[in-house]
DNA sequence: CTTCAGCTGACATCCACCTGAAAACAGGAG
DNA sequence: CTCCTGTTTTCAGGTGGATGTCAGCTGAAG
């Protein structure tokens, strides 16, 4: 699913831009409200992401252009955390759900998929790996008789970002990313030890080594 | 169940606020019809509680606006005794009940009650967990043995929110928005707290953890 | 053979979570 | 009004699972 987000300031888009990406979907960043505009008339948006307070104007005249042309799309509106009108003037010129910053990364999430789903998107229903059963949007994953298996945070961070690049080869420096998202550098064999527990949880063959490269899920 | 309430009378909205969240509603405040119509647009309501005289224009206007948009919304008109014309117009466009003030509490909360009821053909009777037997729309738990047990308001909510999404792990911000209405934060381990009081009236297995993540109750 | 990337068991630390209890609060009865 | 009762909120201490680090091992490549 592709996700145009519009906000200016470069540490939260990065974060956010991390984020939603690790949960399986594309990002376009636009960092003001000329090439925002360019990128809704080139591209279909599933879903924007819109944060009112832009260097060249405000950002609402984006989104009541994307009403004024009909789009469907479903806005998700950012605001600070004191700009109260904003939020309300938001609403009012059709956004579909707002968050106030700072704001959760999973509650972000939580929103995407409510909203896009009020939608009537679809959902991301079940992955099959090996012999399991993954429920990305669930955080569930079945052994082959249906059982459950327990994956720590970290674990199952790893396995998304393996499966979002199915069948191309993952570099340990992108897993690392997206393991910390944010700053907070790592520098010992973190990726290598996650791997090492996957594995022991759901068995040898899951993960492929690509010796010097990276890793690749099984098929 | 979250609720609206259109009121610019702080006494009364204050009254009517208090009264609503002791039993288990969540109450968002709009003061005017602007303020209204942006909650509207940015979150499902259960219900809506209108009064038709507001500062700002009449609140039949988001009224029409609700079934306009043919929101599935039941709408209770709050009037003033003398206002009979309002009454006429609020049933006319399309209100589901009306309120005459002052009124009393215990009456609105029957009319809510009732009024919510007559919209809920989706509403299920009842849901089993575990040994338990649940009767939402009731407020109302068995044991196994039919033995009734008594939830305190907060408790209720919790469980209520844990079943709506059942089968997805609910997080800890999640639980907290159905407890507390819109402003309200919380900055202390509440939700922990209920779901450990839950636990100890339920049992252990009815809810479980998910480390970092959230909730999740039992099959 | 040596070298080097990767694997994994062990461990110290940390932090999310649990829970008992006290404090704050509200409502009802007298 | 005051007292009593049940609820809500906060706090602090305890526990265990999750995490990050390392050291020693394995095995591929040359």
């Amino acid at each position: 699913m592709r996700i145009l987000l519009v906000e200016d300031d470069a540490t939260l888009a990065d974060a956010v831009r991390t984020h939603v990406t690790r949960h399986n979907h594309a990002v376009d960043l636009a960092e003001d409200k000329e090439s925002a505009l360019a990128c809704l008339a080139g591209v279909d948006y599933a879903l924007v992401l819109l944060d009112l307070r832009l260097p060249d104007g405000s950002g609402l005249d984006i989104l009541k252009h994307i009403r004024l042309k009909k789009q469907m799309i479903p806005v998700i509106v950012l605001t600070a955390h004191d700009q109260v009108s904003d939020r309300i003037a938001g609403l009012n010129a059709g956004a579909d759900d707002y968050l106030v910053k700072p704001f959760d990364l999973d509650e972000l999430e939580a929103r995407i998929h409510a909203v896009s789903r009020r939608y009537g998107a679809s959902q991301t229903p079940m992955v099959e790996l090996a012999s399991f059963k993954v429920y990305p949007s669930e955080h569930r994953i079945e052994g082959k008789t249906g059982e459950r298996l327990s994956l720590s945070a970290r674990e199952w961070a790893v396995l998304e970002c393996l499966l979002a690049r199915r069948n191309s080869i993952v570099s340990k420096s992108q897993i690392e990313e997206a393991l910390y998202a944010f700053g907070a550098e790592i520098e010992s064999n973190t990726v290598e030890v996650y791997v090492s527990r996957l594995r022991r949880k759901l068995g040898k063959e899951i993960v492929e080594t690509v010796r010097g490269i990276g890793y690749r899920v099984a098929e």
